[in-house]
RNA sequence: CGCGGGGUGGAGCAGUACGGUAGCUCGUCGGGCUCAUAACCCGAAGGUCAGAGGUUCAAAUCCUCUCCCCGCUACCA
């Protein structure tokens, strides 16, 4: 039997989990179900990522020790699959002590046949921001944050030669052009490597300055870098190397990546395992961002819809529904609550929902629910249906295992809508008039048997739906018995005397919340004719005590002098003369998308006075101007009247 | 010459690796049906595929240049 292994990225756990992991998940269970369905021996493997510097960081933050901070983490992603239906067959941790155990192995191995050696990095490094900089990254020779001059420290670390494996892995994509999906990023991939030389990866962190890692078998001072750590859960949560899981599902490896992590997970990863004489795995999928539509709207007025709270909203099928249909794998998305209820109720409850209902309901009439015997004749119309379920299902099928979930989906819509239509052609109210019983047998029959199809083909997406509608039709659902690939050419499933549902309800039409917020803040704005202000953001803002903010220094000011940064394109070098004896001062401000440098010469303006000075972009800032962000553009604090420089905001 | 993505009927998108009548969903207008969740079915209007040039019998698709939009980053104190 074919086996499959699909992994999404162990996730990152300095953040809580949002729509992006969501995604990750679901498309990976939906891809597991599917191979289920399609009689291959399937494996889903998810987790957490927790060693690193800015674990530690988080984890600080919050008063808490690195292991306690990423449990409480771990947790939240852990809990969250079963809420959205995802069925992961392992869980793993980076760590969990057989994970530490492959990690070292591997290093200890990499170590002994001479991929890893000991160098010198040479680097600026602050020890405020506990980080190297790069000459490039210094200003004046400064760390930019602290305005310190950081110290050249010459410090060794363990090299991983990964340049060695650079000409074998630009050959290795070439030979095999699934190895990246889609195509787009299997070109980038290879662009970057073909436009420089690979350089080898530091792989060590001295525990000096990072101690929250896995221990060095070779060297106790250090710990291994994090990706070096991470990408080996997708081995060591099989039991490499000897393990029956191991034996059974590698390298049949579908890694699950967004677009943000394709360099570690192309580059990093393919020779990790080639050094490690491991066979590379077989194939990494990558997809895009879901973009959030006005967020920041809805939040200034309290009532932020997160995409996740959509679930309660809508239900956990419509949700997985509309993230596979709506993007087109690969591509940036834009997720919004309008979209997610367009499909809604035009796919599910319209053409599916409407679908069940209307036929169960006709069965109940003309039979009383029970699944009648077709009759062996067949009409032309009959033939023609039958005709375009078969390639509606085949398409899914070479779609969604290619993982273009949105074609897939149109496909087997085909099949939704050609039912409808097929009703609509036959007729079988009128069947049922003129008592043309045996036809009308044969037609109701069409119809169920499609729809069992129908709901098979959906279980991957809509598990609980999918379950939900071979109810309705009178029989039961077990994935291990259903094979996807014959259904094609299987026709009479159904029992002819089965008892359907009377009615189904499983996808109701919704209605547009009243009047959404978003919606009717835009169209308040527009009526006025004016850019909209946005709202001030009550329910996000802490109260300040009245002592606090009378240490902002507010100031009017004149707008003396503008001159163009000369090394940034947003900023402007404003002069505000304050009053002040010593003329002038320089303020840096992100105006210049805004505003023309002699648009602001002559302004009255009102300036933030005792910020702390500091450079930006080489350039000494003063100050800080108050404006005002619009929709359109930005509008600038002032003075209802001309008053004199200087004077005090109270 | 920072990196990347994109510009296709009113809206949102597919199609671009392998050139061959411009496709889908929503929306609009007209009609049909009555089994159904104000649903379903049919028909229509609406696009010089951002622009210019080139290759070709043939270009949304290949080549060259230009314009515009959006992310990210440097750079919004």
């Amino acid at each position: 039997m074919d086996s499959f292994y699909i992994t999404t990225p162990i996730f990152y756990v300095n953040a809580k989990p949002h729509l992006g992991h969501a995604y990750t998940a679901i498309i990976a269970d939906a891809v597991t179900r599917f191979h289920k369905l399609m009689g291959r021996e399937s494996y889903f493997l998810t987790g957490t990522d927790e060693h690193g510097d800015k674990i530690v960081k988080a984890a600080a933050q919050n008063d808490q020790s690195p292991k306690e901070y990423v449990d409480s983490i771990s947790i939240l992603f852990r809990d969250l699959w079963p809420s959205l239906q995802v069925e992961n067959d392992q869980f793993i941790r980076t760590t969990d002590p057989s994970h530490i155990k492959v990690v070292q192995d591997i290093l200890q191995q990499v170590y002994d046949s001479g991929d890893i050696y000991f160098g010198e990095y040479g680097g600026h490094y602050c020890f405020g921001c506990e980080r190297f900089y790069t000459e490039k990254e210094l200003v004046d020779g400064k760390c930019p944050q602290h305005e310190t001059e950081p110290e050249y420290i010459a410090e060794k670390n363990y090299f991983f030669k990964m340049s060695k494996y650079q000409d074998w892995l630009i050959d290795h994509i070439k030979q095999n052009p699934e190895f990246i999906r889609p195509e787009r990023y299997r070109k980038e991939v290879l662009s970057l490597l073909e436009s420089g030389a690979l350089e080898d990866l530091c792989i060590s962190r001295p525990k000096s300055r990072l101690e929250w890692g896995i221990e060095l078998p070779f060297d106790p001072e250090y710990v291994c870098y994090v990706w070096f750590d991470a990408l080996l859960n997708y081995v060591s949560a099989l039991g490499w190397p000897k393990g029956e899981k191991f034996k059974k599902y590698w390298p049949a490896a579908n890694h699950l990546i967004a677009k943000d992590i394709l360099k570690p997970h192309a580059i990093f990863w393919p020779t990790m395992l080639k050094a490690a004489g491991i066979e590379p795995f077989q194939r990494l999928n990558v997809h895009g961002y879901w973009l959030i539509r006005d967020t920041k709207m809805s939040k200034s007025l309290g009532n932020v819809i997160e995409p996740l709270q959509m679930i309660d909203m809508y239900g956990l099928n419509a949700f997985r529904y509309f993230l596979l249909r709506e993007m087109s794998f690969g591509q940036d998305a834009s997720f919004s609550e309008e979209a997610l209820v367009g499909r809604l109720n035009a796919d599910l409850a319209n053409d599916l929902g409407n679908l069940f209902n209307r036929t169960l309901s006709m069965t109940h009439k003309y039979f009383d629910g029970i699944i009648p015997v077709p009759d062996e004749s067949e009409e032309i119309e009959d033939a023609e249906i039958k005709k375009l379920g078969q390639n509606s299902m085949e398409t899914f099928q070479a779609e969604f295992a290619e993982m273009r979930f949105a074609r897939a989906l149109e496909g087997l819509w085909e099949l939704v809508r050609g039912l409808n239509k097929y009703i609509d052609t036959v007729q079988p109210w009128a069947l049922f008039k003129n008592k043309d019983k045996k036809r009308l047998s044969t037609v109701m029959y069409i119809m169920l048997e499609n729809m069992r199809k129908i709901a098979v083909h959906l279980w991957p997406v809509m598990p609980e739906a999918s379950v939900l509608m071979l109810d309705q039709l009178g029989i039961g659902f077990d994935p291990h018995k259903v094979d996807l690939s014959k259904e094609l050419d299987v026709w009479g499933v159904l029992d002819s005397g089965a008892v359907v549902a009377e009615t189904s309800n499983l996808f109701p039409r919704v209605d547009r919340r009243e009047e959404p917020a978003e919606e009717s803040l835009q169209k308040k704005t527009k009526s006025n004719g004016k850019a909209p202000v946005e709202p001030v953001a009550e329910n996000t803002t802490a109260f300040v005590e009245f002592e606090d903010f009378q240490k902002v220094d507010l100031r009017v000011g004149h707008v003396v002098q503008v001159d163009r940064h000369p090394d940034a394109d947003r900023l402007l070098l404003v002069k505000v003369d304050l009053g002040e004896q010593n003329g002038p001062r320089q303020v840096v401000a992100g105006l210049a998308d805004f505003f023309q440098p002699e648009d602001l010469t002559g302004r009255q303006v009102v300036v933030v006075a005792n910020l702390k000075p500091r450079k930006l972009r080489k350039q000494l800032s003063e100050g800080m101007i108050l404006a005002v962000k619009t929709e359109n553009g930005m509008e600038l604090l002032t003075a209802s009247g001309e008053v004199a420089g200087g004077s005090k905001v109270s």
